[in-house]
DNA sequence: TTATAAAGTAAGAGGCCTCTTACTTATGGT
DNA sequence: ACCATAAGTAAGAGGCCTCTTACTTTATAA
């Protein structure tokens, strides 16, 4: 009979994987895609399977982007963004030893993608070179900027060893996330937070390893 | 009569390595996974690409193995068996000093990983646990048998603190690997060489940064 | 109220994969 | 020389994927 009762209109209801209103599936689907890429990495991200979870047709999402790829570029690009913000973040809010603020930006790296699924794999995928499009590029070069001035303070002078030093504590970040998913560095994976917090005390001892 | 001849031209006109002979299939599957691999890490591996590349039909490799996890199987014991003999080799071509010894390890993995394509991602997968057999525990056991006696040896003795310190490095050490097979290093990727000796440049000031 | 455009669907083509079945071919022991 | 057997092949089932085409539904503005 009636069953306009069960419309709920919902705003910005959780974002769990209810069917969105008509209308919403676009940005649905990039808000999926983060948990879909938390859970399964970039190995198990398809159009297909996101539309199942969001209940709606496998043809759907192709409304809303031309080909999986546009949708992985503005997947990409939001992370880009939002990483560099947790990471501005944290460079604020560590104390004022730059050793401490460059170990932060590290852990901050590694908290943000443990949680949210996507990081450098995601940001530079070779498949999404060819689309990469400015925001990337800014947020790329806002946050390499921001580093840089970091590892200024941090006493490297030297632009190319500071650029050195930044490519250690962030294959260092990498590499915590990545084993951590694949369950390496224990049974289960760990929470973002300790992650985060084996990653800081990893990049701490890096950072004062080079300085001396 | 002109038959043997365009044998001869379709078997070397083959995109990959040389057609086995006759019953040498197996070996060569396995031979040729480690170059697949090295190309293009776990995302690109599949049997019946390596069929191609060995001018055999897609079925031939089920002759030799029951499924394609049971052929990763054998390729990850055998990377996890010459993995554990580059490392003890590094260790003991390295001076006295045991930060230089842990340093070379790491460098050693790196460097290995870096060359064959196979290192922690193939060998502790995922979907090969429930196949993996006592070669690579055995082998697993004697490598951080070895590392943990370094470890102490370079002032870490208590063992809960030398396997975070062991993590540290590995996962240091995975992170080079993985971000250079990505092209994120550099715009190509870099020698085997290369990619050792930023990370074990990287692995000392890790493990001074420690040991202070 | 109704026309229109946007949003979603059903069905399917075509690709690549794993693995199976039934067949053919080459080799080595007798 | 023969033939059992091991090794390889052709063909295809069935799975999951991306993306297309033609259709239906729904919201909204005239």
């Amino acid at each position: 009979m009636v069953k306009e009762v069960d419309r709920v209109t919902d705003a910005a209801s959780g974002a769990g994987s209810e069917r969105p209103a008509r209308g919403q599936l676009r940005s649905a689907l990039i808000a999926e895609s983060f948990v879909l890429l938390s859970e399964t990495g970039m190995a198990g991200f398809s159009v297909a399977e996101l539309a199942r979870r969001l209940g709606v047709s496998t043809a759907a999402p192709y409304r809303h982007f031309p080909h999986r790829d546009a949708l992985l570029a503005v997947v990409a690009a939001q992370a880009a963004d939002e990483l560099t913000r947790s990471i501005e973040a944290a460079a604020q809010a560590a104390g004022p030893d730059p050793i401490d603020r460059l170990a932060a930006t590290a852990g901050a790296y590694v908290r943000h993608v443990s949680d949210r699924g996507a990081g450098f794999d995601v940001i530079f995928a070779r498949e999404l070179r060819p689309l990469r499009d400015a925001d990337v590029a800014r947020a790329g070069r806002d946050l390499m900027a921001l580093l840089l001035d970091l590892a200024r303070q941090a006493g490297h002078a030297d632009p190319s060893q500071a650029l050195l030093l930044l490519e250690q504590l962030f294959v260092l970040a990498h590499g915590y996330v990545t084993l951590d998913t694949e369950d390496f560095l224990t049974r289960s994976r760990l929470s973002p937070e300790d992650v985060a917090t084996r990653a800081t005390r990893a990049a701490t001892a890096l950072l004062r390893g080079n300085v001396t």
